[in-house]
DNA sequence: ACTTCGGCATAAT
DNA sequence: GATTATGCCGAAG
């Protein structure tokens, strides 16, 4: 794989303003490598704990937010809802979806 | 019109 | 080969 992919992903992501949320398929398409979905979230899993970016604002495609009901999952929805993002049980609505 | 679930496609941090 | 912080679609309740 292009390792430039990995830094277009870290600029995509670190471009999803605050109360807004995108999805793993939507942030490889904008890549430029529309059927790395699996991949994105590889690279989320894989963040420092002490990064920059709001690998918070990305969920799945539907909506629910990955690892719902782990303790990375719970963190998640807490910064979501700390940004004044709803978050339904383990879902946030598309509402808050980043149009394109 | 919901929600689940199973199966398949995808690629390698 | 097995395992994913995915996505899509069809079937069933």
């Amino acid at each position: 794989m292009d390792p430039s992919f990995r830094d277009a992903v870290y600029q995509i992501v670190a471009a999803i303003p605050p109360g807004a949320v995108s999805s793993y398929g939507a942030v490889a398409r904008q890549a430029g490598f529309p059927r790395h979905a699996r991949f994105v979230g590889r690279l989320m899993s894989q963040l420092p704990k002490d990064t920059r970016l709001p690998w918070h604002r990305v969920l799945r495609g539907d909506g629910r937010i990955a690892l719902a009901g782990t303790p990375a999952g719970e963190q998640q929805i807490q910064r979501l809802l700390d940004e004044n993002v709803t978050v339904l049980g383990d879902r946030v609505p598309r509402q808050h979806f980043q149009q394109w």
